[in-house]
DNA sequence: AATTTCACG
DNA sequence: ACGTACGTGAAATTA
């Protein structure tokens, strides 16, 4: 196997990848699923109980409005309910197995239409944290250690990041103040203990705007300014000063849709304005950051050329859809040519920084026990506080050096919760 | 096994 | 005319 695999990766280019930071890497991601994370068990049945009790009446309420005891956790009944049974007209394209849709998207904008759609949209939320995370996460606790121990996967994902399971670290609940309440379940190992929190300040934007050598995004980032009131500053063209909130939220929207290459539509749809608003904000933007611009375009065209897309350590991502005759297949492609090189690059790097974190806390009471993206948790012994602060946000900022500063935002606490 | 939905970065 | 923002994993239903 290694006679045949290993030749192929000195040949394809990839035997320092694979030597310098994958095969590394294996080992500290072996020592955080083998150290593992502890759980409030307690915090999560007391939880769980209050769910049981609000869903129960949101489901009575849901078929009372109905009119009939429907299984609500049916897309095929409630699309039956809303758009027959309750008459309410909505201009959506059915589902390719011709059910009405009933999306969080979809609903969300028939809220006015109907009680139930309110309540619905509530049911879905809370049933969501109960039966994916409240009731499964005590379950899968390991008896032995008592803490739970995820799997993280190497080479699942086609960008380069790592994806988590039994259970998914990486995408428990935080945006919802229900959410919230499951994140307080993920506490230090034990007493004199801290959970620290590390994460990356716009990671993607900041390689963008080095990997595209856009002076107006690398000077604000060397700068330190807040780069989406900077982005808003010079799209709609007014002093820092006078920027509004709403000018604000619309820069961030932009800065983030342009790096999955999102067009006029989609950021309409994200900021609920018209398309023709979205086109300007759009057209503004290009012209005020044509190097973002033409970096996408020169990403679009060596895609194209060499039929796949490459991240800064040379990770890559075959993409035989760039060439289809299909324009929906080459469009995802060539989006994909954009994506990748950005958020493959932020996986080398938090790579990067793990394997210099875990060789840094060699011989300390203090462990690395997460990873998400552009975060990284760590157990940490309280007398240790102070150092390993210091260390992990130095190995993270250092790791690899960029003509715009990593930015690493650390804190820690008594709960995951209380570590942001 | 496929589909739909939704949690995260 | 078409579809429309990238990357995942898990639960419940449908077929």
């Amino acid at each position: 196997m290694a006679d045949t695999l290993l030749p192929e990766l000195e040949k394809e280019g990839l035997m320092d990848l694979f030597r310098d930071v994958e095969m590394p890497l294996l080992s500290v991601l072996l020592d955080m699923e083998m150290t593992g994370v502890t759980l409030d068990d307690g915090h999560l049945t007391r939880f769980s109980a209050a769910l049981q009790s609000q869903l129960e009446v949101l489901q009575a309420d849901i078929q009372r409005l109905a009119g009939s005891p429907f299984n609500v956790d049916s897309p095929k009944q409630l699309g039956d309910i809303l758009f027959e049974h309750l008459g309410i007209t909505a201009k959506v394209k059915k589902t390719k197995t011709g059910q009405y849709p009933t999306s969080e998207a979809v609903l969300s904008k028939l809220k006015d239409a109907h009680p139930i759609v309110g309540k619905v949209l509530e049911y879905r939320k809370l049933k969501k944290l109960r039966s994916t995370y409240v009731e499964p996460l005590p379950a899968l606790v390991n008896p032995s250690t008592g803490r739970v121990h995820t799997t993280y996967m190497q080479v699942v994902a086609a960008t380069g990041r790592l994806s988590s399971k039994d259970p998914n670290l990486q995408n428990i609940p935080i945006r919802t103040e229900q959410g919230r309440e499951i994140r307080k379940a993920f506490i230090p190992s034990g007493p004199n203990r801290t959970l620290l929190a590390a994460d990356y300040s716009q990671v993607e934007l900041r390689i963008a705007a080095a990997m595209s050598q856009e002076q107006g995004l690398i000077q604000a980032f060397q700068a330190g300014e807040d780069i989406h009131a900077a982005t808003a500053a010079k799209v709609f063209g007014v002093p820092v000063e006078e920027v509004t909130r709403d000018q604000r939220s619309q820069a961030k929207a932009v800065n983030f849709g342009i790096l999955y290459g999102q067009g006029a539509f989609g950021l309409a749809e994200t900021l609920g304005i018209p398309r023709k608003e979205a086109k300007q904000i759009i057209d503004a933007y290009h012209a005020q950051f044509s190097g973002l611009q033409a970096f996408t375009k020169a990403c679009v065209d060596r895609a194209r050329e060499e039929g796949r897309a490459t991240t800064l350590l040379g990770r890559r991502r075959p993409l035989p859809d760039i060439q289809s005759n299909n324009a929906v297949v080459r469009s995802f492609a060539e989006r994909n040519a954009v994506n990748t090189p950005i958020q493959g690059s932020a996986a080398d790097i938090i790579k990067l920084a793990m394997i210099k974190v875990h060789k840094a806390l060699e011989g300390m009471d203090s462990q690395l026990i997460m990873q998400v993206h552009d975060e990284l948790v760590v157990d940490v012994a309280k007398e240790e506080l102070e150092t390993v602060t210091r260390l992990v946000t130095q190995s993270m900022e250092d790791a690899l050096k960029l003509e715009v500063p990593l930015v690493v935002d650390a804190q820690h606490g008594a709960t995951w919760l209380e570590a942001h």
